[in-house]
DNA sequence: TGCCGATTATGACAACGGTCATGATAATGG
DNA sequence: CCATTATCATGACCGTTGTCATAATCGGCA
């Protein structure tokens, strides 16, 4: 998580993707990306010859293989786990992050999708990738819990859809009381999903 | 919903809201919400003494009311409404938008939130009062239908929350796919929350 | 008519954006 | 050691942005 030893690209896009957490695409310049990340302007025309499309890009995608690689880490630090308590563990990230740093910076796919989609065809074309990179290992898991396969494609994209908007919400509250409640009221119906059959 | 005969002030609040809800706040230029609300230039120093940041707000403001108004128009169309019904009217909403349009265009509070949320305090504040003021009414149809007070409340931002993602995930599928999906999975809890006391 | 505030017109300014051209330096391999 | 590529440095360009200063025009009212 920290900056590490990886190279200045990867620092890029890792910075891009914290700075569009933050200010949305448009507000992010590459000058910013650049001295966030402590990287030679020249770099930029080097490794992203694309441009500012292709930076963006490349955070997005990024960010839904770190929301996926998650989903793996959140399982295993559970003895029994359900569906309930898989949608709690992705919403305790966020409010451990608000309790840690004071306030909520949103999801870089969200940003790229509000910002870029109606405008910028490949990024949009990213952030539906990112979405369904973070969906897959989702619903692959609620069937190991016993969710029918058709079904846990559903829930899945109700525990995304769920999650970002509440993030939204909360960081337009600066509190985290609609993750809070997300959770607590969507976490039993999706653990009755993996009890009964339907 | 036209552009009617309504004063350039109103035009433009409207105009800046379509576009912000297209491309987001940080894209969306003064020259632009001016040329599209056909409103002479001057007009916006004159009603707009804040500058953009006000336009902004009071975009904001008026997308909040309007989802408002939207709540008890649904319920009025309904013989015999249920939380669910509900949900899924709001969800349509954005359906029968893509159907029509083609596309679909995002929420003009989700986008000031992402775009303002860290940057623009009175921006945040403003859409936070505007998640708040179509929250209001949701929970109070809801309580009417024999939800308890508490959980109208709760169900409210969780509706909210489902639709906020669900129209980010559409909006970078390009398919209605999750907006439907979030519907046909929310209605039937939502439904069990009227019936049975809890 | 003549005045006065409300509204609109117009142009400029300073800052910033992404992009590109060009050249320097470092690294690598023959 | 040379050559060829990879990486980095730098400065400029051009368009756009929000904002502002200034002046013209319109409205109604005395």
């Amino acid at each position: 998580m920290t900056t590490s030893e990886r190279g200045p690209r990867e620092r890029m896009v890792f910075s891009a993707a914290q700075l569009i957490r933050r200010d949305g695409v448009t507000a992010t310049g590459l000058r910013e990306v650049v001295s966030d990340a402590e990287a030679p302007r020249g770099s930029l025309q080097h490794y992203f010859p694309g441009g500012k499309e292709q930076l963006v890009n490349e955070a997005v995608e990024w960010a839904g293989r770190y929301a996926a690689d998650r989903i793996a880490r959140f399982l295993s630090t559970m003895s029994r786990p359900t569906p309930g308590k898989l949608f709690a563990a992705m919403v305790r990230q966020w409010t451990d992050e608000f309790k840690a740093t004071g306030d909520l910076k949103g999801c870089p796919v969200a940003a790229a999708t509000v910002d870029c989609a109606d405008t910028v065809e490949s990024t949009r074309a990213a952030s539906a990738a990112a979405f369904a990179c973070w969906r897959r290992p989702i619903a692959r898991e609620l069937t190991a819990m016993g969710v029918p396969p058709r079904k846990a494609d559903a829930l899945a994209t109700l525990m995304i859809s769920s999650l970002e908007g509440a993030i939204l919400m909360s960081r337009a509250e600066q509190n985290v009381r609609p993750l809070t409640t997300v959770a607590r009221e969507l976490a039993p119906y999706l653990d009755s999903c993996a009890t009964q059959e339907a």
